[in-house]
DNA sequence: TCTTGTGGGTTTGATTTTCAAACTATTGAC
DNA sequence: GTCAATAGTTTGAAAATCAAACCCACAAGA
């Protein structure tokens, strides 16, 4: 299925097995292995596919198969830097940047569950051009009634859509 | 390798190919396929080897492996409600419930870039015990200097260890 | 007593994924 | 003419996944 130029890159429909779910569907687009790290990579602004190997540590076939199917995903793009020899390399589309609360996350639960201390941290670049930590790991807060979140709290509700 | 009933469930040691990274820790122990979706039914309260195979989709033995992978993890615990016949369920530990952000992020992010109308929403209760629709996907802020968070202005920085 | 149902799994055998390592192809630099 | 760099592909073996069938202890109903 070759994707013309013109077609603006959107992840495409998926269907899920068990309870309908958007965090599922998403699930199958990220959810290999290896996928969410190339997300990562990518959001560091690594681009070629030897530095992505690296630094992922995905064996090279398998980031390959996984840079086609988030790029068939509409995740990534990927883009010939020059010709001869032919030589790409890889950026987040608008919907690859936005995976980035799904890495902080990740990033939060693991500083505070797997380490002492973090084998990384991240700085922050603000406007005025100078840096800082970053602190990750605030709880999520309902902006609704503005209390922290429980998801003892949170009831699932169906949609429109075929009854289960 | 019995884990004796005092021992607090804490999530093992975990070490990473490529860059050194707490995302990348996180899913070494969630990031197998069936892993997240399990944790998400034990969000909403799921607690019975049949319902979690129900509403996650997953192959009865593939949840018997994640259910012990996730509990020798110290993501999960199960224990008996009752003897004659030996019946189970399975909770959260502390650090399970502490994936919710995880999840939120991943529901935000289906919602957004997937469906035109979510297939399921959320409703929080809130203190009062009335329930009212949860929006979801704000963008990051940082903590700091109050921006919204690009990850283009993040920069990973290394903290003690073994130098790469 | 016999059957059916429920809960929580195992077992089976086939398919699919993953893996490390070796290999290829094109080109520029020395 | 040899070397290195980039971006993969190929190979053959190991591991993970799958649907479906099976199992066991018990309870309830006929």
């Amino acid at each position: 299925m070759q994707r013309t130029e013109d077609t603006p890159p959107r992840p495409p429909a998926v269907s899920v097995p068990g309870r309908p779910c958007s965090a599922a569907a998403a699930l199958q687009l990220v959810g290999e292995k290896w996928s969410l790290l190339v997300v990562r990579e990518l959001l560091f602004g690594v681009r070629r596919f030897d530095a992505l190997a690296r630094n992922t540590g995905a064996p090279r076939d398998r980031l390959t198969a996984r840079l086609r199917s988030l790029e068939e995903a509409g995740i990534i793009s990927r883009r010939a830097y020059q010709e001869r020899p032919a030589r790409y390399e890889y950026h987040l589309t608008e919907a690859g940047q936005d995976l980035a609360p799904v890495l902080f996350a990740l990033f939060s639960w693991g500083d505070k569950w797997l380490f002492d201390e973090p084998p990384a941290v991240l700085d922050h670049r603000g406007p005025d051009g100078r840096e800082h930590r970053m602190p990750l790991g605030h709880p999520p807060v309902c902006p609704t009634c503005e209390e922290p979140v429980s998801m003892q709290d949170v009831v699932p509700r169906r949609t429109g859509g075929d009854p289960g």
